[in-house]
RNA sequence: GGCGGCAUAGCCAAGUGGUAAGGCAGAGGUCUGCAAAACCUUUAUCACCGGUUCAAAUCCGGUUGCUGCCU
């Protein structure tokens, strides 16, 4: 058994504060912070996904922030080897490496034993196999499955059609079943790991998020959308991420503005719910609620409280005195 | 004041005697290379009181509330 390394893991759903609390708890234990959000990758994207502003890092070195450009496409495998070689270095450097974000699967497979198939994606085959699904129906390429690899295709609803291509693509590409290449994977942790998870009372956390939208808006989400927009930016996947698609059907002229800022924040909202169902039932996670904590007074005995936590986690120190 | 209409889940709404469609919102859940994606599950004794009937959201009477027209 190797040594494993020290590693913060700060998650919870869309506007709960973890940015802020980053970046102290960043400071008090000489941390870096590695992003765990699949669309924060995103070059020009920065209003719209929230990404934390260079103005408000206090010097605390980011990872994974613009990585890439809109158009070009991103998964999960290759955030996993990303994240894990950022995480070496890190530690390395003696310094405390820190994720802090909201994809809970792409989390999940860098701290957890997620080995991937060898089967990248093939577009065309995925192209070919969407086309049939919409012709034939999905009960159709759900059988095909079935014949192939019956063990994922009883786990996988035929209705999700995109799951679905992706068991039949790993079996095309390799030969192999998906299903064989999730064997023998442990459900442990890899890294000695503080997993803190920020909640927040249900209601006053939609209305922060409705706050929040309503202010990207005065920042000028709209012509930072319209920039990719008018680049002819579409169908890739980072025209996907909430914030930019509800924008484009006001440019594309199928609602208002003012309908579209609507579905903006009820696509948040619920995005929030399914943050917070993944993080309740996919991880191991240490809750901190954050509801009386957005006040100054309450943020600091919340920090407090997570520090020493994480001082007890991975017996560190902090380099604060409180 | 007179005459009429309507009252079904948080909202919209079907249902005219046989024991409550559907949509939206909400909630819960699934997830191993598009994951801020994709997908699944789920919510009612029908305003209230009384009557008719084997049986009423559905028929009759009354009460309350809203609404339309007339004076």
């Amino acid at each position: 058994m190797n040594k494993k390394e020290k590693l913060v893991v700060l998650i919870g759903p869309t506007a709960v504060g973890k940015t802020k609390l980053s970046i102290e708890l960043a400071k008090r234990f000489n941390g870096e912070i590695i992003s765990g959000d699949s669309m924060q990758i995103y070059k020009g994207m920065d209003i719209g996904t929230a990404k934390i502003k260079p103005s408000e890092m206090e010097g605390i070195p980011h990872h994974l922030l613009d990585i890439k450009n809109p158009e070009e496409s991103f998964s999960v495998a290759e955030f996993q080897e990303l994240v894990r070689l950022k995480i070496a270095e890190i530690s390395q450097r003696g310094k405390l490496p820190m994720i802090v974000g909201g994809t809970g699967l792409y989390i999940q497979s860098v701290i957890y034993d997620y080995q991937f198939s060898d089967a990248p994606s093939d577009e065309a085959f995925r192209v070919k196999l969407e086309e049939k699904a919409k012709a034939e129906g999905n009960e159709k390429i759900h059988q095909e499955l079935m014949e192939v690899d019956p063990k994922s295709a009883q786990k996988i609803h035929p209705n999700n059609v995109r799951r679905v291509i992706r068991a039949l693509e790993v079996y095309h590409c390799t030969g192999k079943t998906i299903s064989d290449f999730q064997e023998n994977q442990q459900p442990e942790l890899i890294y000695e790991t503080a997993m803190i998870g920020l909640t927040m009372e249900r209601e006053k956390l939609y209305d922060r998020i409705n706050k929040r939208v309503d202010l990207m808006v005065k920042e000028g989400l709209v012509p930072e959308v319209e920039k990719l927009y008018v680049k002819g930016l579409n169908d890739c996947q980072s025209i996907q991420a909430i914030g930019y698609k509800e924008i484009y059907e006001y440019f594309n002229e199928h609602v208002t503005l003012e309908e579209a800022i609507i579905q903006l924040k009820q696509n948040s909202r619920r995005y929030a719910k399914r943050q917070l169902t993944w993080f309740r039932n996919k991880m191991n996670v240490d809750w901190f609620d954050m509801t009386d904590s957005v006040g100054l007074e309450g943020f600091e005995k919340k920090l407090n409280e997570i520090s020493a936590y994480i001082e007890g986690k991975l017996q560190l120190k902090s380099n604060t005195y409180y």
